[in-house]
DNA sequence: CGCCAGGTTAGAG
DNA sequence: CTCTAACATGGC
């Protein structure tokens, strides 16, 4: 059983694997040749998918060709594995735009024709983004990526599929549960600890929830997600970015935006907080892709 | 060894 | 309102 999701030209499945395959201690997703299988739950029933570009079609079914693996789905349950992968590449939205504002940018005029089709891989879950967001506060990637690898392992949820072990996050109602005596031995700090169970319980108990963010503008579920004691404005930004796509959405204080925007310039300083977003002014309504773009310039 | 890392908070001035 | 220490430890 599988079918193609259509792909505008301004996509690049090959980027956006790259952007899958950057750490080894991803256990989300797994890559098999040049496909990726992903483990999701349609109303609770593990569904094993991989995806692949398809190439080798007329212009016309240009895109990412799906496969279920482990079972065979209905036409419900494939309208929502269309719908996943849409989000989760991004597929929806036309960078035409964007290409054009950009083009003869200083920064990012030479970035968007290299990195020509390269979208935001989301994460559609909004809780998930917000977790991960918080391990990676304040602490290299390669060590953030072995917090959440003993994170899932311990606490998410596994399928077995033809001898390997495909891995879900756990949900808030199990993480809302979670003690540092449980936490700390993973390595975290007490600070990640504590945030993580705050934003555990907070969905838990459905103080927040992703329906009623995404009919949110931007700045309402900043606000609202910056309650939780944890998600101030890099993670709020980072999340509404990654899960709901607002465009404008840009997480200022990001050091990797910094030192990427001192690379560019040559310059011997990191720009602040504010010089950053004076310059992003010129990208108005596209913050999150001009984010994007320098992150991909970072080596 | 030293510096930095996909930040946030509480508390002081 | 602005500034700072504390958080904690891996990676290079």
């Amino acid at each position: 059983m599988e079918f193609v999701v259509a792909a505008p030209l301004e996509f690049s499945f090959d980027l956006c694997a790259s952007f899958l395959k950057r750490s080894p201690r991803e256990l989300l997703h797994r890559f098999e040749n040049d496909r990726v299988r992903k483990l999701l739950h349609l109303k609770d029933r593990p569904v094993l998918i991989e995806l692949c570009e398809s190439k080798d079609l007329s212009p016309a079914q240009r895109g990412i060709t799906i496969r279920a693996l482990n079972t065979t789905i209905n036409t419900e349950e494939r309208a929502q594995l269309e719908k996943y992968v849409r989000e989760w590449f991004d597929l929806d939205t036309d960078l035409k735009p964007f290409y054009e504002k950009v083009s003869a940018d200083k920064l990012l005029g030479e970035l968007v024709t290299k990195f020509h089709g390269y979208r935001i891989v989301g994460q559609p879950d909004l809780f998930e983004s917000l977790v991960w967001a918080v391990l990676g506060q304040q602490i290299n990637l390669a060590f953030a990526y072995t917090l959440k690898q003993r994170f899932v392992e311990q606490f998410g949820t596994s399928y077995e599929f033809e001898g390997q072990h495909y891995y879900a996050f756990p949900g808030p109602e199990v993480v809302a549960q979670l003690t540092d005596a449980e936490l700390l031995p993973l390595q975290f700090s007490r600070q990640k600890s504590k945030y993580t169970v705050e934003i555990g319980k907070a969905f838990a108990e459905k103080v927040i929830t992703q329906e009623a963010l995404s009919s949110m503008p931007l700045e309402a579920a900043r606000d609202t997600l910056m309650q939780i004691k944890g998600v101030g404005n890099w993670t709020a930004n980072y999340a509404l970015m990654k899960t709901f796509r607002y465009k404008d959405a840009f997480p200022a204080e990001d050091v990797g935006i910094h030192n990427s925007i001192r690379l560019l310039k040559k310059s011997k300083r990191k720009p602040t907080v504010e010089e950053v977003r004076k310059l992003f002014k010129k990208y108005k309504g596209w913050e999150a892709y001009a984010t994007l773009y320098l992150w991909k310039s970072l080596p």
